[in-house]
DNA sequence: CTGAAAGCGCTTACAG
DNA sequence: CTGAAAGCGCTTACAG
């Protein structure tokens, strides 16, 4: 411990701070919070000190009274590594991060559970009070988590994901309109004159998010009675390599169709390949549109049209409305529950379609 | 602050344990710490009255006394967002992330500055104490910051970026071999016979990474007298577009080269693109070789043979390190100081080249 | 407006 | 082996 002591410098506290200014800690304390008891002067003066000397408060000794840390978690979906979520679940990240910065909020990034321990992190994370809130980009779960998190009074949004089929009524959901983005890519081949239209949607999966673009593209055709002439590929997973795959096993009818929409970016990249080596040109021959708008979408050649995922919003709503409940919270204000924000995506129209 | 307390369920604390285990809170604090002062058997009891419970110790009632927290701090590069370089970084951060987890460590992630306030994060985060220990993303700064943490006597390292020209000499650095990768690169290109070789180097950068790989390129083909004939493409960017730009650069000279190294993935990808519109077939006419492994790599069609970036070596040795440091720190143990670790990456052959 | 004092929930010498 | 007590660095009634 004296090793630990004496290594460091100098361990500023409030003490010293008083002692320069010749004050008590308690105005110092008052001073550097900004208090209305101390006058402008008085705070002034001591900030001053404050300042010069690199003081900051002790985060631990301020949150053990105050309650709150200043940072909050995100926890990220699980599989967030995986290159055709990170694609799009990166940048999410990264526009969550940015949202928060400006509120000048630390962050704590962490998984539902460790991966190597099997340790709820989400319990541990709020039992130990490191964070103050928490943004959940995961599906609401079914066990107990969200009653743990009710129990332990910490504000908590879930992000990104729609409510599950039976979803509880009384949690906070923030997410785009999966329905509405797969009814603006029919809309556009449909535009363009696309007849012969065939979707790549993801097989076997139960995942709501994909379910709900096809059934949004799936009314988009039916409004103009194209509906039968749609072609549905299940692709295994969302890569282009799938993406690639799915379109080889449409066989013949790969020859024919002109118009395709593909689940997510990687998909539609992956089958443009296909359909270009099988000489049939994008989007000359065939209108190809992803979905996402990831990063890759734009620097493609041909860039690829595609629908755009609401994620500033998303950002901006997610943590506007955490930090909200993390206000009222502590204003002791009752708070009502169960809101679903709902947000729209948009048509990029690039060179594909 | 009452009607806080009221929305709270329970907030277990280390005399509520007490009280139900019939002990001080010393013994309890002492059990769940695991001291030998205390039996086994009592350990257990306590531990399962605990667990029971659900009980966590207070992080910063903790920390307050023993000087730590079990968070430590990444700081990204300032350009992490921008596509190119989430693309490499984004897989470094997850693989970091990885082995944080692995030892049930915390993480704050951060810039050096807060964007939009301009703050000093690393300053903010040590004074506040909110952090053990630091990873730094960046490379080696010059200002008063590395001052500033050694004399705050908390433990950092640098990870990946090498060290600029006149580094100091007191801090420690763990980075990739930029100029064995590119000298890999050239015995690649040459072992399959090419000899009308280009690279795509990153224009005006003084950015030494790109700069070493392109003096291993160098010399790879210099020990094959073929150096001469090295065309050097710049970049403004390390972009698909700006390697697709950059071919097209070439104008007839295209037609005639045979090899290709490009300084990362995604120059290689675009300058891909435009050999194929020019009808020079990859790796047919000319093999392509891009640099860090990136995982759309494994993806294009045709595969991207690369430069292996050793992430997971990169991302262990980071952490261990500063496990380490933080461990011996604790232990009032000198440390030593300086260290280099250079980590050797590898060639990934696939389609391309 | 200002300060002395209690207290937040832990850990850890110190005394038994 | 066990516990009472001091102390980590703050905030905040409370009293002036």
């Amino acid at each position: 411990m004296t090793a630990v002591r004496a290594s460091v410098c100098k361990e500023l506290t409030l003490k010293d701070i008083a002692r320069l200014a010749r004050v008590s800690v308690s105005t110092v304390s008052r001073s550097l919070n900004d208090s209305p008891l101390i006058p402008a002067s008085t705070r002034a003066r001591i900030r001053k000190i404050a300042d010069r000397k690199g003081f900051e408060f002790n985060a631990h000794a301020r949150s053990l009274v105050t309650r709150r840390v200043g940072t909050i978690g995100i926890i990220l979906p699980s599989d967030y590594e995986r290159f055709s979520v990170n694609l799009y679940h990166g940048t999410l990240h990264n526009a969550l991060r940015d949202v928060l910065e400006r509120s000048d909020i630390d962050l704590i990034v962490a998984f539902l559970a460790n991966r190597f321990t099997g340790r709820d992190n989400v319990r541990k994370l709020v039992t130990r009070k490191k964070v103050d809130g928490l943004i959940i980009v995961q599906p609401v779960p079914d066990g107990g988590l969200v009653d743990f998190l009710k129990s332990a009074g910490i504000p908590f949004v879930f992000s990104h994901y729609p409510p599950p089929p039976g979803c509880r009524g009384d949690v906070d959901l923030i997410y785009p309109d999966n329905e509405l983005g797969g009814y603006l890519a029919a809309r556009r081949l449909l535009s363009q004159g696309r007849k012969r239209i065939a979707c790549i949607a993801m097989g076997g999966s139960q995942d709501s998010e994909y379910a709900l673009r096809l059934a949004g593209f799936r009314r988009g055709l039916a409004e103009s009675g194209v509906s039968e002439a749609l072609t549905v590929l299940e692709a295994q997973e969302p890569t282009m390599g799938a993406g690639y795959e799915a379109l080889g096993s449409m066989g013949a009818m790969a020859d024919r169709v002109d118009g395709l929409f593909a689940m997510n970016d990687l998909l539609a990249i992956g089958a443009s390949a296909a359909l270009r080596e099988r000489g049939r040109g994008v989007p000359g021959d065939v209108s190809v549109i992803g979905y996402d708008d990831t990063e890759l979408a734009a620097s493609m050649k041909p860039s690829l049209t595609t629908i755009h995922q609401p994620r500033e919003e998303l950002s901006t709503a997610t943590c506007e409305l955490l930090i909200d409940l993390i206000a009222r919270r502590r204003a002791g204000t009752e708070k009502q529950e169960g809101r679903r924000v709902v947000l729209a995506p948009t048509l990029v129209v690039r060179e594909t379609g």
